[in-house]
DNA sequence: CCTTATGCCTGAATGC
DNA sequence: TGCATTCAGGCATAAG
């Protein structure tokens, strides 16, 4: 499921096809996965459009347009954007075809989850979706200290915390649950009761987590591809997510995996406090 | 403010 | 073999 590293490689492999292009078209083969602006239909608001530049905050991708119009698109779990050089058949789960200028861009769900919102490019940092987002994990205002405070009012478990992309921004299940092995942190922790010291792994962890992940292209465990259609290769490298009843790389006892707030969540009960 | 529950979806895996 | 159930899970929304 696209998380922060995925939806990262999305935008770059996305960038390095689509970027200057004119969206000369789009076809809703399943009008629910997009959202126009307020009285403007999403297919009148991107037609004719250039698209000059794909930022992302969180797990989400911002495609700027000109105009002043963004796309502002959320994977969710199944979620794909395909960029194809020449025309090409949809799938049986594309529901929004881009004409542009020179081939063409997929927007393909299995799950029907994934959305592509059409928003005013000022707009966009005051999206109820986007301003309640923690710190992006690279930025120099996330700290351990940061870290701490938007933990301090959180009794749930620190799993759980983790997942709400208020503490910080691009955790999901997979990121999360490797995050907390490698700062050997128990994930059923209370959220509010890390020391300075757990802070510190917990913020390092996550970092070095994610950035593994952006290195590897990304986890494909099972449906994420990047926009040329390619695997990642994080799923090689993870040592708890998907693994309950296996063996620790650190210690060879067995992996344990529970619900936790209806995630699944695997971890290791020797290496983890 | 906080927390928990539910709905959205399809396909793979599992149970009988 | 076939049918029903469970699971995968990010986020919006409603309810407590």
């Amino acid at each position: 499921m696209p998380e922060l590293p995925e939806v990262e490689t999305i935008r770059r492999t996305l960038a390095q096809h689509v970027l200057n292009q004119t969206i000369d078209d789009v076809i809703l083969r399943w009008p629910g996965a997009v959202r126009g602006w307020e009285a403007i239909p999403f297919e009148q608001g991107v037609r004719g459009r250039q698209i000059l530049s794909i930022d992302r905050r969180g797990k989400y991708l911002l495609i700027h347009l000109d105009e002043d119009w963004t796309l502002l698109a959320h994977m969710r779990m199944t979620g794909r954007l395909n960029y194809y050089e020449e025309e090409r058949e949809p799938e049986k789960h594309t529901h929004v075809v881009f004409k542009l200028s020179k081939g063409e861009l997929h927007f393909t769900d299995t799950r029907k989850f994934g959305r592509i919102l059409l928003v005013p490019t000022e707009q966009c940092t005051k999206h109820p979706s986007l301003c309640v987002l923690g710190p992006e994990p690279f930025d120099p205002n996330f700290t351990p200290k940061e870290l701490g405070q938007r933990l301090k009012n959180r009794s749930v478990a620190l799993k759980i915390a983790l997942l709400d992309q208020k503490a910080v921004a691009g955790l999901g299940n997979i990121y999360a649950d490797e995050s907390l092995f490698l700062a050997g942190l128990s994930p059923e922790r209370a959220a509010n009761s890390l020391k300075p010291k757990e802070l510190k792994a917990l913020h390092a962890a996550i970092q070095k987590v994610l950035q593994a992940g952006i290195d590897s292209r990304g986890t494909s465990f099972r449906d994420y591809r990047d926009a040329n259609g390619e695997k990642g290769s994080f799923q090689r490298s993870l040592q708890v997510y998907g693994r309950g009843g296996e063996k620790c790389t650190t210690c060879g006892k067995i992996l344990v995996r529970k619900r936790l707030g209806g995630r699944t969540t695997v971890f290791c009960s020797h290496c983890q406090h």
